[in-house]
DNA sequence: AAATAATTTAATCAAATGATTAAATTATAA
DNA sequence: TTATAATTTAATCATTTGATTAAATTATTT
């Protein structure tokens, strides 16, 4: 849209250029039907079992665009796990920032705004975990620069509520368990449905139940030791 | 061993002969090599980041003994991920059929038992799950055959105790919760370490104490519900 | 020791795959 | 409308990668 070389014009999106100058159907563009395309597939089979042809087909058109467009599979793919990532805990920061919920509350509205965002995105916890692990430092930088300060201190603050006794359970702890009762179920449910025989309906219906229950376990936890007889 | 043909002979473990033929030491035979960089690098990276010559070079062979004792690629990863699958099941089938044990004593001794397990390896969870997204009906039928009666027969006893009001939990959740606890932490690792800032030490740490803490979690979630005041 | 079988090696193949190019088409600007 | 820029297409490249082959080496059997 601007530049114009020997080699292909190239006009990405993360330029800092044409912010609005087309408010053309998000979805209709051909940038952002590669970029959809390519977090289908990505997101379900990771980087690379991922080819750059079936992303083309898969947005219906020729896989020269996607270099065009994205330089390269690994340029696209970064592009992708950044967004999928900020989506991943955008939910946490955001209702642990929120100063007028208590500790309770937060966990709550964390707990049941999580199971929506899953059951809407089954695929996208493994890909996150798979990534993390791949790719550590990368995505710990994004992590800090995403819920930093929150994190920082809501962990402090926790860790004294624990150290003088108000909560029973050392914070490392309930943040594992939080994210262990909520998450697992999507990262495991091929094998929880085998145990348990749950069928799609009857799983979805156990994950809706788990936005009352968690929170119930979670406090249960979260209260202080017994006086000591 | 056997065959020969003008395609270079093949003599797989996987043949009925050779039970015991040579008592070589497991380790320096070359097939044996080449299973155990397999394992190392596709429970890492997974199938498809995997090469072959790679494989080749942590065992310290030529690539073309790759496919002379395990015909190919794929087939060599079948009998890891098998190899690796039953291994990660063989624990909770184990426990769970000592009909000497309470459930209580049955979930102490699994968590501990999974804690040291999963801390000798690490990317076993990852690997199994994500496998197990890709290829959820080969898999489904390996559990059944390890422990296909068991479960079931226990998944049914703890029905009728929670329908009879003895266990205040439904035994999906009870499953989910179980080894949400226990695997989650080790497969969500480098986000916890992140988050919590703990090193190594402190989050084997922390692991070592779930040992203890799971159970304890888990029985509160068992108790039945409270006499209806 | 000689013959046979099994294993190992180096070289090579064919297909898959990410990427590029030049030409054609479409949209935008003059 | 014409000229220019942006987009799209079909063809092709260069590497990578899984796999194979024939020859060399090593082990086993007779």
């Amino acid at each position: 849209m601007i530049k114009s070389k020997p080699r292909p014009t190239f006009a990405p999106s993360t330029q800092i250029d044409m912010p609005k100058a087309k408010p053309i159907a998000k979805e209709s563009s051909t940038e952002e039907k590669i970029k959809e395309a390519a977090r289908k597939l990505f997101t379900q089979k990771g980087f690379a079992a991922t080819r750059t042809r079936d992303i083309a087909d898969e947005a219906g058109i020729n896989l020269a665009l996607l270099n065009y467009y994205f330089r390269s599979k690994q340029k696209l793919f970064d592009i992708i796990m950044m967004e999928n990532f900020r989506q991943f805990i955008h939910g946490i920061s955001f209702n642990f920032q929120d100063k007028t919920l208590s500790l309770e509350q937060k966990i709550e509205k964390v707990v049941s705004m999580y199971i929506d965002f899953l059951t809407a995105n089954p695929d996208l916890p493994l890909f996150i975990l798979t990534e993390l692990r791949n790719n550590p430092d990368q995505l710990a930088a994004s992590i800090e620069g995403e819920i930093g300060e929150t994190r920082t201190e809501l962990f402090a603050q926790l860790k004294v509520a624990h150290a003088a006794g108000y909560i029973g359970i050392e914070p490392s702890h309930l943040v594992a368990n939080l994210f262990g009762l909520t998450v697992f179920p999507f990262v495991a449910r091929p094998i929880l449905q085998k145990v348990t025989g749950a069928d799609d309906t009857q799983f979805n219906n156990l994950m809706q139940q788990r936005k009352e229950l968690i929170p119930i376990w979670i406090k249960t936890m979260l209260q202080p030791p017994k006086p000591t007889k």
